[in-house]
RNA sequence: GCCUGAGUAGUGUAGCUUGGUAACAUAUGGGACUGUGGAUCCUUUGUGGCGGGUUCAAAUCCCGCCUCGGGCCCCA
């Protein structure tokens, strides 16, 4: 016996037919959202990564050489590998240019519910866009994704980048004192960020006011703290357009504006959001992004991107905790040679009616007893007995497994019996 | 990487405190019932995560490791 490596999973056909069934619903949306799918290969060069996410993160992913001396990576997200492949062959395409994928990701983490060392993103980038509609459409797109596969509790979560740094200019706020809050901010550690602030030797009533901007839901409340700073108008107004257009064009109701979001790395910018399962505990993201800036650094020409990802294991998981019912795989025809000598014309009836149906047939030689046990395990809708009484008369019996009536039906009008 | 709990046939469980034949259900393969029995009955297969220690004797006690959970770090 050989165990399976840390962090991964194999996927029986049960559960195969589960992800299948949301990974094609979540296709479904993207290209009802006129998004095309794409691929990139799993392993990339470490460099497109730690260009991306500095060098910190080769201990957070597998990397290796391989046999020519080159320096290799495992994805472990898959932006960067789309928008390499997008400097590289799609940057003269007609804009705006939608994109979506899925592929299996690796992180080098410590494993747990709902976070494993190779797990499956599925994600978009939207490229050449920075009208509000445009962002508010990618946000609804991603709401709507996981209504659609059929999650009931999900909370949508708005923020800005640029609005939480006019707030720090507000405070005059240093470099690195934004540094050492922001980390406090995105943990909601508002407490200590308050502390901090004192320490910073902030007012107590402004650092009050600052937190309160930060936890509120408030959006004018927001917008009239920052007022003042003309540079963010722009921003401001357009965010307001998005919230508009979610509410009003989108009809999406539960939102909330969360200007604490930070998202982990510098090269989001403006509007950022994540979509959360609150009955998943530690790991209840399943969906994070907003806008980024990372064509420059590829060095591609400036053009607006934003997009998201989705955790599909996460989302699988939150449908199993809210009970989801996943639709059991069905055979249409389970066929019961009822000996030996039959078994010749049971094939041949069988080869007939795969053309339009989920056909099987007993290869074991079993009795009919056990077959009819074996068909009904196996979840057939119909067995066709097929034995010498029946051939007499060129009928077969048809059996109907949940009602447990029988019929005799003619071979030549077998399939049109079961395919009316 | 850190703190913490847990690992018993394919699956679900009992036994562990107080060391003494590994048990039950279900599942799997075969058979009986002369072609309706999706049943019933018989039978087969298969188990202590791994390694060490204590002991006459370890599923049980001790140590290390592995894996899975809960919580941190991180979360692109």
């Amino acid at each position: 016996m050989y165990q399976i490596p840390r962090g991964t999973r194999d996927f029986t056909s049960s559960e195969m037919q589960k992800r299948l069934l949301v990974e094609n619903k979540i296709r479904t949306t993207f290209k009802k959202f006129g998004y095309n799918e794409v691929q990139t290969p799993v392993f990339e060069t470490l460099e497109l990564f730690t260009a991306k996410s500095g060098e910190g993160i080769i201990n957070e992913i597998y990397s290796f050489q391989d046999k020519g001396g080159r320096d290799l990576a495992l994805r472990p997200e898959l932006t960067a590998p789309v928008m390499r492949m997008y400097i590289d062959r799609l940057q003269m395409e007609p804009k705006p240019l939608k994109l979506f994928y899925f592929g299996n990701c690796y992180r080098y983490d410590r494993p747990q519910k709902g976070r494993y060392r190779e797990f499956k993103q599925a994600g978009c980038e939207l490229i050449g866009v920075d009208t509000p509609e445009g962002y508010a459409e990618l946000i609804s797109m991603g709401y709507k994704i996981l209504e659609n596969i059929g999650l009931k509790n999900i909370q949508l979560n708005i923020g800005n980048l640029n609005i939480l740094s006019a707030m720090f200019k507000k405070l005059n706020l240093s470099e690195d004192k934004q540094k050492y809050l922001v980390p406090l901010i995105d943990k909601s550690m508002f407490e200590d960020v308050l502390v901090a602030l004192k320490d910073f030797k902030i007012n107590p009533n402004v650092a009050a006011e600052f937190i309160d901007i930060l936890t509120t839901n408030d959006f004018k409340k927001i917008s009239e703290y920052i007022k003042e700073d003309t540079t963010i108008k722009e921003e401001i107004n357009n965010l307001n357009k998005v919230l508009d257009f979610l509410k009003n064009s989108f009809k999406i109701k539960n939102f909330n504006i969360k200007i604490s979001i930070v998202r982990g790395l510098d090269y989001y910018k403006g509007i950022v959001f994540e979509i959360e399962a609150p009955t998943l505990g530690a790991e209840k993201q399943l969906c994070g992004g907003g806008a980024y800036e990372l064509i420059p650094s590829f060095g591609g020409s400036q053009t607006p991107t934003s997009g998201f990802a989705i955790g599909f294991d996460r989302a699988i998981i939150a449908l199993e905790t809210e009970e989801y019912k996943f639709p059991v795989e069905k055979l249409d025809i389970f066929i019961i040679p009822v000996n030996e000598d039959m078994v010749n014309k049971s094939l041949e009836i069988a080869e007939t009616l795969r053309k339009n149906l989920k056909v099987d047939i007993d290869l074991m030689r079993r009795g009919i007893s056990k077959s009819l046990k074996y068909a009904s395990a196996i979840n057939a809708q119909k067995t066709i007995i097929i034995g010498l009484k029946e051939l007499e008369e060129k009928s077969v019996t048809v059996r109907d497994m949940n009602t447990g009536k029988q019929e005799k039906i003619l071979i030549e009008k077998l399939e049109g019996y079961l395919l009316k």
